[in-house]
RNA sequence: GCGGGCGUGGUGGAACGGUAGACACAAGCGACUUAAAAUCGCUAGGGCUGAGCCCGUGCGGGUUCGAGUCCCGCCGCCCGCACCA
């Protein structure tokens, strides 16, 4: 019979249906949470789905192995822009589009044979987990988490709607291509800035996470040692005495060559009031986007506004106050210091304008022209760390590091009365106001009379209203004829809803405390919490590596203080994986213009057409609809099965790298499960092979290592060895169907369907899902000799066997006994030996 | 621009600071077959007058008895930059 796994993988899946296999249960046994990011309802799985939650199932799989009783559940990030932009593309609303969006995935997701428990699955768009999220915001709201202030958004003056920063092209809208202003909205916040200090501490406790995630938090948080002080003006406009600015490089001061302030900061906006170059300005510089990355890559641009502010210590000294595009009113004070020697945009910004540029220290040793000459050409940004010699210093001695400087300019400034050492961090409050229509509506009513109300919480779930049309720009609850329409729930007079939605990370920073009771009639039920919580392993993309963790890092602190989680879960996440993306390569050929023709990879045989035209390879690139090279899992799992695609997602690649998807992978893939499938098959007759079982021990002990690494790209490597020894071994009856039947368990976690098979014609007893994880013997990984590599001057010149149990001193002698060394040495008498046990050995002459 | 990561044969990759290239893909050769597919076996980093030697882990330096691995400086690619999810 041959492998056929689309008539044996729906049988095995309905056999752990029917077994309730998966269903998590709060029993006896040690608990074990395994997550992987949930999806977006995009319309279809694609193999970065494959990938990641075959991860997730391999570590289900094999902690259930182990003993652990296993949560593993599956949920619908369901709310975003794309169902408004299907709506707005191709009619039908938000909602429908979800809903049969998420129906098409789960039953792709469901041949996978992933070993979830789908009783707890929702999707954040379901009226229960909104009315549960708004229950969490009123909780929130109460515990002084929640704040409403200015922000700045992207504003589309001709379709007249917000737009997200990936709608803002070059700075112009996306369908409109008018340019994009920047504007200043009342907007919800939840106060995660309290926490910065709190959040940065506990990076150092996650010691599951990758410490590359931890670095890019810590850094994103941004905590900062600096000095803040004011300039004062000369002849400014009344009540403009003087301007505050923050620096953490206040060792520099004495290089200092001008003020820059925000166009939005107070003091420009009354100095526009009289002079249209700086409105026209500031107008311009408003008109680049939101996001940091487009100020910073953006062209910077100021403009001498003709005001002075002294120097704090040289009243003599005037400086020139300018309004420069890249400073932020957001950001500390909105006005800064340029310090063009150490600091790269202040140097370009500096050579821009004509601005002298000083240094205020240079390398050790260096004069005062040496230094000055030294930031001529370029700032010198040596790492805080190093020592340096202050040309321009003024608070400390000569020679010092750039910390100390810091330390002693604030020393300074505090002593002398103009400054103050200050701490502050990077992170700013979360802005989670949206004006859009698919999110959770902000549970608020704005009352005349009251103000700002949170809704009565008798009156949850606040749900949106199903009448919308989507043929006009904009946020369809704002104009919405009726919906808005409330009472106050304190006075009971006419009031309004707030029209704002959440923004979709505050979903997904909740979901997985909600998969502990995913039906409960409040946010979470703190028996299943406590009983679940933490999540233990936690997959998901780099990509996520800082909004997303730290978010929910910030929610888990909310919930504990507002009483929905333990104290114990204030980090929800005890170990986190990365996992890289599914690649492919990109297959284009050019039209008459030379404009590139993508095609799909099923249209392309040995590099070319069906036409012979030779394509263009462009390999390892993100899989991509508009590049045509996508490859959907449905169409390999139906012709392949879904143990072909998951052992391919687990093969070749580590799995924190990109894969590639290739073809003839996936074949190979498959071709190795049609060959364990006819080991198992065959009822060989024979005997014993001792080194047969030994090698099967190996491969438990080396199996289960790689596994608990996330190695699985190892671990299959070490179960093809396994397999290429059965092969070959003669070892036949009970001999070889006992090793068939490690191979099954060892295989399981990764081909589950194939290992029951393996397992069943192998004499296994029930089935391998519930068959406990296998121990290696250690007296079968014993081995009493070893192979030391003999190297000379470092050079690998042959090798010696010896016992295990040899000392340095008889193998250093035997080494140099050796003829194969004794021809390198020249006669030269070694200088050292230097004996690794069990390593090498390294003869230095 | 700023922060983080990655870079090893034709390809994916393996390698507690200790034999670079495990395992696989593609390729070539052979067996089986009328033939092909499938399957099985063998070869395989590059170079040189084959057992041997030299060179080789993006590039340039350094530390070490010994560096793919650690340090410094470059180059290239990827991720993030707060309203994509």
């Amino acid at each position: 019979m041959p492998y056929d796994p689309a008539t044996s993988e729906p049988r095995w899946q309905a056999a752990w249906d029917e077994a309730g296999s998966f269903r998590a249960v709060r029993d006896e046994r040690p608990k074990y949470y395994v997550l992987e990011m949930f999806p977006y309802p995009s319309g279809r799985i694609h193999m970065g789905h494959v990938r990641n939650y075959t991860m997730g199932d391999v570590v289900a799989r094999f902690k259930r192995a182990q003993g652990f009783s296993v949560l593993h559940p599956m949920g619908w990030d369901a709310f975003g822009m794309p169902a408004e932009n299907a709506a707005m593309e191709s009619g039908g609303h938000p909602r429908d589009w979800t809903y049969a969006n998420i129906a098409t995935m789960k039953e792709q997701l469901k041949p996978l044979g992933l070993s979830l428990d789908w009783s707890r699955e929702f999707a954040t768009c379901d009226d229960d987990y909104v009315a549960q999220q708004q229950a969490l915001f009123l909780d929130m709201l109460e515990a002084g988490l929640v704040t409403r202030k200015q922000a700045t958004v992207n504003w589309d003056p001709v379709d007249m709607t917000v737009l997200a920063n990936e709608q803002v092209i070059d700075g112009k809208g996306w369908r409109s291509n008018a340019p994009v202003e920047r504007r200043e909205l009342t907007q919800w916040f939840f106060r995660i800035s309290d926490y910065s200090d709190e959040l940065l501490e506990a990076l150092d406790g996650l010691e599951g996470w990758p410490e590359k995630v931890r670095l890019m938090q810590a850094n994103w948080i941004g905590r900062s040692r600096g000095l803040q002080f004011r300039f004062d003006t000369v002849g400014a406009p009344e009540g403009f005495e003087t301007i505050e600015v923050y620096t953490t490089r206040p060792d520099t001061l004495l290089g200092a060559n001008f003020v820059a302030i925000s166009p939005d900061h107070p003091l420009a906006k009354k100095l526009a009031e009289g002079d249209p170059r700086l409105i026209a300005f500031a107008e311009e510089a408003r008109k680049t986007g939101t996001s940091e990355e487009a100020i910073e890559t953006g062209e910077k641009l100021g403009l001498d506004t003709g005001l002075k502010v002294r120097h704090p210590l040289d009243p003599s000294w005037e400086l020139p106050v300018w309004v420069a595009n890249f400073v932020l009113m957001d950001y500390g004070t909105g006005a800064l210091f340029g310090s063009p020697g150490h600091d790269q945009r202040d140097h370009d910004f500096s050579r821009k304008y004509g601005l002298p540029i000083r240094a205020t220290f240079g390398e050790l040793g260096m004069d005062t022209a040496a230094a000055d000459a030294l930031v001529a050409d370029g700032p010198f940004v040596p790492p805080k760390t190093d020592r340096v010699t202050y040309v321009r210093g003024f608070a400390g001695p000569t020679e010092m590091t750039g910390g100390d400087a810091v330390d002693h300019a604030i020393a300074f400034a505090e002593k002398q009365g103009w400054g103050e050492g200050v701490t502050k961090y990077r992170l700013r409050d979360w802005g989670i106001s949206r004006q859009r229509y698919w999110g959770c509506p902000i549970p608020v009513v704005h009352c005349h009379a009251c103000g700002t109300v949170p809704e009565a919480r008798e009156r949850l779930p606040v749900l949106l209203p199903l009448d919308v049309s989507f043929d006009r720009a904009g946020n369809p609850l704002d104009r919405h004829p009726t919906w808005a329409a409330t009472t106050c729930p304190r006075c009971g007079a006419d009031a309004r809803r707030e029209t704002d939605t959440m923004d979709t990370f505050v979903d997904s920073s909740w979901y997985y405390a909600r998969f502990t009771a995913p039906h409960a009639a409040t946010p979470t039920d703190p028996a299943e919490a406590d009983y679940w919580m933490n999540v233990d392993q936690y997959i998901g993309g780099i990509e996520h590596a800082i909004l997303h963790l730290l978010y929910s890092r910030f929610f888990a602190r909310a919930m504990v203080k507002t009483g929905h989680l333990p104290e114990s879960a204030s980090e929800p996440f005890d170990a986190l994986f990365t996992q890289g993306m599914v690649t492919h390569e990109i297959y284009l050929t050019r039209d008459e213009r030379g404009r590139p023709v993508y095609h799909l990879p099923e249209s392309v045989t040995d590099g070319r057409l069906a036409d012979g035209t030779a394509v263009e390879v462009i390999p390892s690139a993100k899989m991509s609809k508009s590049k045509k090279n996508v490859v959907d899992p449905v169409d390999i799992v139906t012709r392949l099965g879904a143990d072909t695609a998951r052992w391919f997602m687990l093969s070749d690649s580590p799995p924190e790298r990109d894969v590639e998807w290739t073809a003839a992978g996936a074949e190979a893939a498959n071709r190795f499960l049609a060959r364990v499938w006819r080991l198992a098959d065959e009822a060989k007759e024979g005997g014993d092979d001792p080194e047969l079982i030994r090698a099967a021990h190996r491969a438990i002990a080396e199996v289960t290592k790689t596994i608990e690494g996330f190695a699985f790209n190892r671990a299959v490597a070490k179960i093809y060895e396994l397999a290429n020894t059965v092969s070959r071994s003669n070892a036949g009856g009970e001999a070889r169907r006992e090793v068939l039947r490690i191979m099954a368990r060892l295989m399981a976690p990764m081909v589950p369907h194939l290992a029951e098979e393996v397992w069943a014609k192998a004499g296994g007893e029930g089935l391998v899902v519930d068959a406990p994880w296998p121990e290696a013997d250690p007296a079968l990984l014993a081995d009493d000799d070893v192979t030391l590599p003999v190297q000379v001057n470092g050079k690998r010149r042959g090798e010696v066997r010896v016992p295990k149990t040899m000392s340095p001193a008889e193998i250093e002698a035997m080494v140099l006994a050796d003829d194969s060394v004794g021809r390198f040495l020249d006669g030269r008498t070694p200088k050292k030996v230097v004996v690794v046990p069990g390593r090498i050995v390294n003869v230095v002459v």
